[in-house]
DNA sequence: AGCGAAGATGACGTGGACGTAAACGAGACG
DNA sequence: CGTCTCGTTTACGTCCACGTCATCTTCGCT
């Protein structure tokens, strides 16, 4: 009846907490963390946690929603976008009308991050010239 | 359209607290916060604050820098590249060592950004094909 | 059997970025 | 004149995202 085949021959199935945390630079605190938010859902061997491949990309994307400046709530309810399963189907078109939001969001932001690296790049230009010629051009 | 706030005050040379927080949609807490952490410098008029154009441009870039996922302390070193004097010329080219790195962090999150629009895209279609194909017969 | 390392579970601490309340001062105004 | 509103300072409180002990198991190894 379980047609889920589950061979760990090939690549790892589940990593430990060490594991994942060399992995991905962080903390075992900050995973355990991240669980207790239900942001992941490591599995549980006794007491030993064995994060899937599931809760690997589930890191990658918080991870990367972080530098993008989300705050983990934020990023909770981004992450059920990219783990749909039928019990959410009623709720599907709803998501898909947030990820839409957070599309324009994004494009929005990136229009702004290229503004905001131009103007940078001038600043720095100027600064550099100001370097560069002894004496400031009061 | 009328004359609001912020087209009258913002051609003024200094403005309030109140107009300030009206014109960015901040708290005076804020702005006062800001001013502790030297970030901004309003002059005084006995006791009250008063914001410059330089504070208003300098405010502009502390909440662009907070979008970006920059921390305050992060956003007043870059601050100091854009409003140099000669008191700071010593430490100009530390202060371009910073802005470069800096750049080199919105580089890296404009290439991840332009990622995350990828994937999400992608997520979206596979989403709308789900809606699609799988509509209950009624 | 003993030991150390890895992992778990509280529980308290911390740094950043403000919120919020108390108490005060200075103009504006009816 | 008293009262209101705006603003100030001081100071404690809060939320988030973990850090940091202090125990407590549980493996794996000698």
């Amino acid at each position: 009846m379980f047609d889920s085949i589950e061979s760990h021959a090939m690549t790892q199935e589940t990593m430990t907490i060490r594991e994942m945390c060399d992995a991905f630079d962080v903390t075992p605190r900050t995973l355990r963390f991240y669980e207790s938010k239900e942001l992941l859902f490591p599995i549980r061997d006794g007491q030993r946690r064995l994060f899937t491949r599931r809760d690997r990309a589930r890191l990658k994307l918080i991870l990367r929603g972080k530098r993008f400046g989300f705050s983990l709530e934020e990023i909770r309810q981004l992450l059920d976008l990219y783990y749909v399963d039928d019990s959410q189907e009623t709720q599907l078109s709803r998501t898909l009308d947030i990820a839409n939001d957070r599309l324009g969001d994004m494009e929005r932001q990136r229009a702004e991050l290229d503004e905001a690296i131009d103007e940078l790049r001038t600043q720095m230009q100027l600064v550099g010239d100001m370097l560069a010629s002894n004496k400031p051009a009061a």
